[in-house]
This record gives structure tokens, sequence and C-alpha cells, in this order.
DNA sequence: TCATATATTTAGAATAAGTCTAAGTTGAGA
DNA sequence: TCTCAACTTAGACTTATTCTAAATATATGA
């Protein structure tokens, strides 16, 4: 439920819409919930279905782009762009990367201090406000 | 014409297509041409838009989006994902990474071995293939 | 409590990027 | 010159996302 949060301590999905200024509508609490528990940097489509088939609220589409696009601007989950045509969203709003399994299309979080530096490579005709890196490969399976 | 080639010597794109094993129709080269000549990383439309307007080809939507596509299985372009929703595309075929500025939406290309060795720094539980910086920021203009 | 205002949700229409289809056009080789 | 495959085309289609306008829920406060 709070795997993708920083701090140690147990804040329902709830207490995190809360905290960052949103209403906790039955709906929005739902999927900010998904998100939390899930490393699967799903699809608009994916959370719509998941939601709505395993969990007792009514739920339309409007709602959920709605839902994700009030929770990204909150600072609640971030965008991750990996394929041409669709949007994935990720609860895990620290600073890290992604590495794309390109065999089984698994996407995982690289965290940021395994490439940590990269921002200050560039010379001074850059000011780096930040940089994403993303990477394809295979995941080792051992 | 050949600013994004990387050998020296100044090859049309007719000639490019036709070593990428292309065949050079009017609306192909004109197109390669575009891109060749410029470094805006541009969406297929605005691809549609400068090489309609400026010459003297007829070209459907269905070709712009036939020829980049066949461009980029040719290896003689590569998609750059940069924003949700729309695909920019880039003559320039060597490894290297990409500034936004946030300011001018501006895209520029940042050559590889500005960050090299990033993909090294992964643990061997990862087979890193590829890997694509995507820094956001501001460009100086001095 | 009731009335009303405001925020949220909803279904479905609209938009926009990209693909597909089926019919024309082209051009290289027999 | 004829033929056939490759290419291009207009427009229909698909899919992801946004918009609209109406319904519902929540908050306020007389
Ligand atoms: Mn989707
Ligand atoms: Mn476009
Ligand atoms: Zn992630
Ligand atoms: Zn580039």
């Amino acid at each position: 439920m709070t795997a993708h949060n920083t701090s140690d301590k147990i804040v329902t999905a709830e207490q995190l819409l809360l905290s960052r200024g949103v209403k906790p509508t039955p709906q929005r609490v739902v999927i900010a919930d998904y998100l939390l528990q899930t490393d699967s940097h799903p699809t608009a489509d994916e959370v719509l279905s998941a939601v709505s088939e395993a969990l007792p609220v009514a739920l339309s589409r409007a709602t959920v782009y709605n839902t994700l696009n009030t929770l990204k601007e909150a600072g609640v989950i971030k965008e991750v762009l990996t394929e041409p045509g669709r949007v994935r969203y990720d609860a895990n709003v620290s600073h890290h990367h992604h590495f794309v399994d390109v065999k089984t299309g698994k996407i995982v979080d690289i965290p940021a201090d395994k490439v940590e530096a990269i921002g200050e490579l560039l010379g001074d005709q850059y000011k780096v406000h930040g940089f994403q890196v993303l990477f394809y490969g295979e995941l080792e399976q051992h």
C-alpha cells in the first residue's frame, strides 16, 4: 500500500491525498491506492480495468483521466513515457529511472543513485533542471 | 543536406536511401532531405506541412507516415519521444541524447560521449542494450 | 434542516495521432 | 508495349485522450 512512499511511516492513499491538497473521493482513493500497491507502471486503460473489476466503486473513463491528471498535478504520481502512443503512470515520485525489458515489456525502476551525477556532465551552456534515463535491455532472472 | 551524416563525404538523400535499400521515390527523397537538413526534431505533421508547402511533389498524410516508418525501419531516421501524444523524428541516427529547453520547447542533440559509460553503471542483473537520456532545462544563449 | 453553491463524476461526443483499405499511379523489366 | 509489383492516395477507421453538458455528491451557512 505504501511501497513507493519514501517515508517508513504507513500512509494510506487517503492521507496522502489529503496531505497534497486533493480531496479524497472514493474514486480518487481507489485509483491512488491501486497505483501505490503496484510497480507495473500501468496505462490509463490498465488502471480503469484493474480498478473497476476489483473494486466496489463505479468508475468512468473520464474520471480515470481526470484523476490521473489531478494526481499528477498534485505530485502524487508521475507520467512515464516509454513507447509511442501511450502514457504510463507511476506512484514512485522520487527521482528515478526506468529499465524496459525488451523481451517481456516489464518496466522496472532504477534508483537515481545508480546513475548519479549525469546532470553535471553537460557543459555550462546547459542549465539542467532534471533528466530521465530510459534503459532498454534484458533483465536476468537468477 | 548531410548535417547528420557521420561521414564527411557529401551524400544526397537519394544516395542514402539507395544505400539502405529503400527505393528513392520523389516523396521519400523530399522527406528524407527535409529531415537531413533540419535539426528541429519535427513531428509527422510538421514534416507534412514543411514538405508540402515548400516542395513541388504532391504528398498525402498516409505517405508521410508510410515513409517515416519505412525510413525508421531502414535505419535512416530515429523516433524521439519527449512528450505524450506525439512522436518526433530525427535524421541523426548516431547514439545521442536530447536536451529539451523547457522555456522554448527547443530540442537539441547531446552527443553520446557527454554521458558516456551510463550503460555500465547498472549491476549485472541488467543486460543493457541501449539507453536514452532526456534532459530538461534551459539553454543559455551566449 | 434546508437551500444553495461548489466540486466531482458521468456518458457520450469530439479531437487528434496514427493505421488501414481499396482504388489509382508509376515505372522497371519482360 | 505490356505487365506486375511497388508505391501513393483519399478517406475511413481505430485508439488514446479531452471536452461538454447534465447528474450527483459534498460543503456551507441561514
Ligand atoms: Mn492507455
Ligand atoms: Mn504530429
Ligand atoms: Zn518508476
Ligand atoms: Zn536528435
